[in-house]
RNA sequence: GGGGAGCUAGCUCAAUUUGGCAGAGCAAGCGGCUCUUAACCGCUAGGUUCAGGGUUCGAGUCCCUGGCUCCCCA
């Protein structure tokens, strides 16, 4: 659809467009930054809205008010029109007796899209109206291109993405979207203020793809001639952080892996990133019931969320299970005495159709089994703890099962939405860990942790006792706005590039 | 990576079982109209039907190749 678009833009309605500006340029400037409003759209109608149009004449209120006109309806000698500001529009009249001389004539050759100032005094119309009556009127920026449909707006949802700003000219509810994806990390920030988190910001361009089972991207710096990964992780600099006495640290930032794009991946997302000195996981689980509980009833006004029909609840303690009692649960059929024998899980999961792999030991068969046949049936938001120490390398072994870790995953509509854990400080430990990832890589897994010779290093001085928690952000605004698609809530998602001829 | 759906005027969409003059509404231009709400009335103009190739007397439609988007699966 856009490929090869470019050329033929520049059709008929532009080229008119373009000679009206060409006029405008010859008799002034249409590009004027000298005006400035002193209302908006939304203060007018909370403040005027309830008024009688005789009680509105009789007190005369005058407003100046700005935006792009979404709505031109001419009626002869008198027209109405819609502007369009952050909070909404407001409709305006405009009389060419009550106009300067002439000005009316020239305003009936602007466009739908034109960016115009105008002054007047409220009233209103006969269907109850809050209108402003117009006395002067001025073009802000006058606009080339024309505006989608008024009645059915832009849908194309390729362009909805690719053009996001004419999106967001046209649909509100996309305002809306990010409106509130913007609420909701102020909230996760205020709430992580108010318990003495420092927010930091830890580089994402490393020597090392990070703490993260992933795929990374590759760049290269020019002067420096080397090469260097994108963050799949910001977690080892923030341990280092912990190391170095930031007791409570958090980043709210990108990553980025390497990785198919998908209603739910794009290649670069926003996580939340905390960890928390002389905390264990479950400090951490107890953290974000009420973390979400407290989003929800600031976003929402409730504690509770509606996503693509199902309905999940905020307001009790969320559900704990194991890795093992949840594959138990949705695998009747399975030997829960040897759910940790790999000579009986391989066939299990061959029969799942899972690709086994040589190096895969008996923990990573239980986590691939549990994604095929679990996750997507928490519907309710869940906890699920003890995840095998073999594919949590750097979170602390349970004191009496060393088998797993202290680590849990939250599951909210069948989706991860957060990961956590208590860390593994112990140096050694983790060294021995590092070195495990370090034969699967060498094996061929390009997602296997990188050895890190300095986290060790900064082990070795001594990570206090802490608990850390990874939060996808973009999962979670997709669960508050309803959005089907990851790319509903990315302003400018990845897509493949457009071919201008 | 595999499967399915789609791409027609600036926008939203049509175009008959089985190939036969590519249309409408909005937007635009001109004219009319001083309370409209997708304002209304009249006239006019607007097309590389995603791209390239093929079949055919004739292709938006059928076939092949490619591009991009969406959805499902791995």
């Amino acid at each position: 659809m856009s490929a090869g678009k470019d050329k033929r833009d520049e059709n008929e309605l532009i080229a008119e467009r373009r000679r009206k500006l060409t006029a405008l340029r010859a008799s002034g400037n249409p590009y004027p930054n000298d005006f400035r409003r002193n209302a908006l759209a939304d203060e007018v109608h909370q403040s005027y809205g309830k008024h009688e149009d005789e009680h509105l004449r009789g007190q005369a209120i005058r407003v100046t008010v700005a935006g792009r006109m979404m709505v031109k309806r001419v009626m002869g000698k008198a027209s109405f029109i819609k502007l369009q500001d952050r909070t909404g529009q407001i409709q305006l009249r405009l009389e060419r007796d009550r106009l300067r001389e002439g000005l009316y004539q020239e305003f009936k050759k602007w466009d739908v899209g034109d960016i115009l100032g105008a002054s007047g005094t409220l009233f209103k119309t006969r269907t109850g109206e809050l209108t402003v009556m117009a006395d002067e009127l001025r073009l802000l920026t006058k606009s080339l291109r024309p505006l989608p449909e008024k009645f059915h707006g832009l849908a194309d949802q390729e362009i909805r993405y690719r053009q996001r700003y004419v999106d967001l000219i046209m649909n509100e509810d996309t305002r809306n979207v990010f409106k509130r994806r913007s609420q909701i990390i102020t909230y996760i920030r205020a709430f992580l203020d108010s318990q003495d988190y420092l927010e930091v910001e830890t580089p994402m361009m490393q020597t090392t793809p990070g703490g993260a089972i992933a795929r990374p991207f590759t760049t290269h710096h020019n002067a420096l001639d080397m090469s260097l990964y994108l963050r799949v992780a910001p977690e080892l600099n923030l341990k280092r952080l912990t190391v170095g006495g930031f007791e409570r640290v958090y980043e709210i930032n990108r990553n980025f892996r390497n990785e198919g794009v998908s209603t739910q991946h794009n290649p670069e997302f926003t996580m939340l990133e905390l960890y928390r000195a002389y905390a264990d996981y479950e400090d951490l689980i107890v953290m974000i019931e009420a973390l979400l509980k407290g989003l929800s009833q600031a976003v929402l006004g409730e504690k509770s969320v509606t996503y693509q029909g199902e309905t999940y609840n905020f307001d009790k303690p969320f559900a704990r299970i194991t890795v093992e009692e949840v594959i138990a649960r949705f695998n009747p059929d399975i030997d829960q005495a040897r759910i940790r024998d790999r000579e009986y899980l391989v066939p299990v999961a061959e029969k799942l159709g899972i690709k086994v792999e040589d190096n895969y030991q008996s923990g990573k068969l239980q986590i691939e089994i549990f994604e095929k046949t679990c996750e997507d049936r928490l519907r309710q938001p869940a906890f699920i703890v003890r995840y095998p120490t073999e594919v949590s390398p750097l979170a602390r072994k349970n004191d009496e099962d060393p088998f797993v870790t202290d680590r849990f995953e939250l599951f909210i509509g069948g989706r991860e939405i957060a990961n956590g854990f208590s860390e593994l400080n112990d140096s050694e430990d983790q060294e021995e860990r590092f070195r495990a990832q370090a034969e699967n890589r060498t094996a061929g897994d390009d997602e296997a942790l990188v050895f890190d010779a300095d986290y060790i290093r900064a082990l070795e001085y001594g990570l206090p006792p802490c608990a850390g928690l990874g939060l996808g952000i973009d999962r979670l605004v997709m669960l508050f706005t309803d959005s089907p698609s990851i790319r509903d809530v990315l302003l400018f998602p990845h897509m493949r590039p457009e071919v201008f001829d």
